[in-house]
DNA sequence: GTCTATACACCGATAGAC
DNA sequence: GTCTATCGGTGTATAGAC
């Protein structure tokens, strides 16, 4: 038996491991992307062969695994941050909401591909992993009812609204900056339909930012 | 040298078994799933090994190659056939041509896969089979434009939100129809906001369809 | 426990006989 | 055109060194 202190030295190690090796994941998909990671070229990221990695991952997937777990929980505590300062009123605070998504989507390309797509063929995320993404949804839910939409279809629709904005983004503009310029104005449309009062006293615009 | 009736037969013959193996590879992709096709399965299907596929395909993306074109052509030719029987009123018409879109894409997972998304790694389609696919982007924004909505920026709106729809019902409600029922109502929200008139006398809905 | 060496089954793709 | 044989590459399993 080991006493605690060495049992401690040897799990932080062994957790030290294990991030480094997903940072390398993370590192090979930014360059060459997220479906072309080979366990051989992670673990000669790390200085190891492939087989070794099973000392640490259950399998391929258990990466990405720790990877969708590890983006997400990210996101969370950034929402986390951005909730402190939200504008008050509801349709500055929905716009501002819905951009820090936007921005998280489109800023890393492999890591909007595992959090909200399904681009690894065999990929599906455990529930311990999933527990964040849903956390956030919940979250996203309340505040927009605290917003005063009651509506679950709305909110439905408020995130389809967004994510098709992200998609369109990553396949016809990706690096530029377009489908950013249209996302208050899509977010302007919905906060009409649903009922928030206008941001200033001009009636809510019909055309994009003039 | 071949007559010209021969070569007629032989030219024939090639495309029939063109056909047959684009045809075994939709059904495999319908079965387990557009990625997990693999040669030795669709070669299989067809009585062949999967080298003899090599006769008629360059590669395995040829064949999604193929699959994309056939796929973006049917669309294609159903829109047309949808526009001869489009109702006069603008916001009917959205609906409609929306609707026949958010159909096409829902009825087939795999399809829409191909068609909408990137979900095979290296594949990227060939300029003769994307053709269909931005004749159908331009006709939709022709029609849009003929509505009164002279804003790209609105037309990649509807385009995004029709799209982030399609996504939302796969993700979470594949083969339900909860998101069909929030087709409707997310484009009247768009409506208003570009300024279509109301279809009937009644001020634009709040709710979903009562 | 951690890592390596080896091996297996499967993949897309190619070469060459028929 | 279709075949067999084979190549390099993949994820993964396991035996065994340390």
């Amino acid at each position: 038996m080991l006493d605690a202190p060495n049992r401690d030295r040897n799990a932080e190690r062994r957790e030290a491991t294990r991030r480094e090796i997903v940072e390398a994941a993370w590192a090979i998909a930014r360059e060459s992307g997220l479906a072309e990671l080979t366990l051989r070229d992670v673990a000669a990221r790390v200085g190891m062969r492939a087989p070794s990695l099973y000392s640490h991952f259950a399998s391929k997937n258990a990466i990405y695994d720790a990877m969708f777990g590890q983006a997400w929980s990210e996101y969370e505590s950034s929402v986390l941050a951005l909730e402190g300062a939200l504008p008050q009123h509801p349709r500055a605070a929905a716009k501002q909401y819905g951009r820090h998504f936007f921005d998280f989507a489109v800023d890393d390309l492999p890591r909007h591909q595992l959090m909200n797509q399904r681009v690894i063929p065999g990929f599906e995320p455990s529930p311990e992993s999933y527990a964040p993404a849903v956390r956030v949804l919940e979250r996203a839910a309340a505040n927009v009812r605290e917003l005063g939409v009651t509506s679950e279809d709305d909110f439905a629709i408020l995130i389809a609204l967004i994510g098709g904005l992200i998609n369109q983004h990553h396949a016809n503009d990706p690096g530029g900056d377009r489908y950013a310029g249209l996302l208050d104005r899509a977010i302007d449309m919905w906060a009409d339909a649903v009922g928030l009062p206008a941001e200033d006293p001009a009636p809510p615009s019909r055309k994009s930012a003039p």
